[in-house]
DNA sequence: GACATATTTCAAGTTTTGTTGAACTATCCG
DNA sequence: CGGATAGTTCAACAAAACTTGAAATATGTC
């Protein structure tokens, strides 16, 4: 991943409505939610929500597919990780026993840590 | 973590300049860099380096005090972790199962992640 | 104190983003 | 076909962000 690419990323989920969105198709994962379920649990209006939809799956962060006259909408877990691979990477210069510290501390859902 | 919070931690990461100072940083942890440094390193002029760093501050992402006549930035990585908590929290509703597969798959530095 | 170095603040202009209502497109159902 | 439902696109405006050079502030050195 590159720097522009990363920092795309990150700009999707710099509005707190596209992040309360993504958090929810987070939540709903793998089987996502389509526009007007999402419109209503958080209260969108659909115009605004279609804009940042967009803004979502030009990121790649949201994945959409056509499902009759429904848009379905899902998160796309692998590139979260791998947003957060890319920040975390060659923390402390890549010392375990600093970056450990760190995150026994940390409360990462312990569902995305893989064991080391 | 309150949404909106969350989100404007997010926004300081959305430009690649700051997303580049702060994987800097984050690289350089626990200790950090001076500004003058910062700028060296990516080439970065001082003013908009000033203009950015300030955002990465006061989204406290990263620290920041005075050493002599330089000053000394810090990658704050308990609030990256927080952010990450943040963002992967109730994935797949909790269903660990779901996660576990992704998980298996990702380039999250182990560094970070925590057994289970 | 005078001067050099490190960094920040300010002002100005350009560009980008967020929100809204109205109009448009696509799909389903009778 | 015609109407209802689901979503998107468009136009317009308001608000916010990025960049730059010039000026200002703070600290160290002679």
């Amino acid at each position: 991943m590159e720097s522009k690419k990363a920092s795309s990323i990150f700009e999707a989920l710099s509005s707190d409505v596209r992040l309360d969105v993504f958090r929810l198709l987070v939540k709903n994962a793998p089987d996502g939610l389509v526009a007007g379920d999402i419109s209503r649990l958080l209260d969108i209006p659909a115009t605004n929500l279609s804009f940042h939809l967009k803004a979502l799956v030009q990121s790649g962060l949201v994945t959409v597919e056509r499902e009759g006259r429904y848009m379905r909408y899902k998160a796309s877990i692998p590139l979260m990780l791998d947003i957060i691979a890319y920040l975390t990477s060659e923390c402390c210069s890549g010392n375990p026993g600093c970056c450990r510290k760190f995150r026994r501390e940390s409360h990462v859902d312990p569902c995305f840590l893989p064991e080391r």
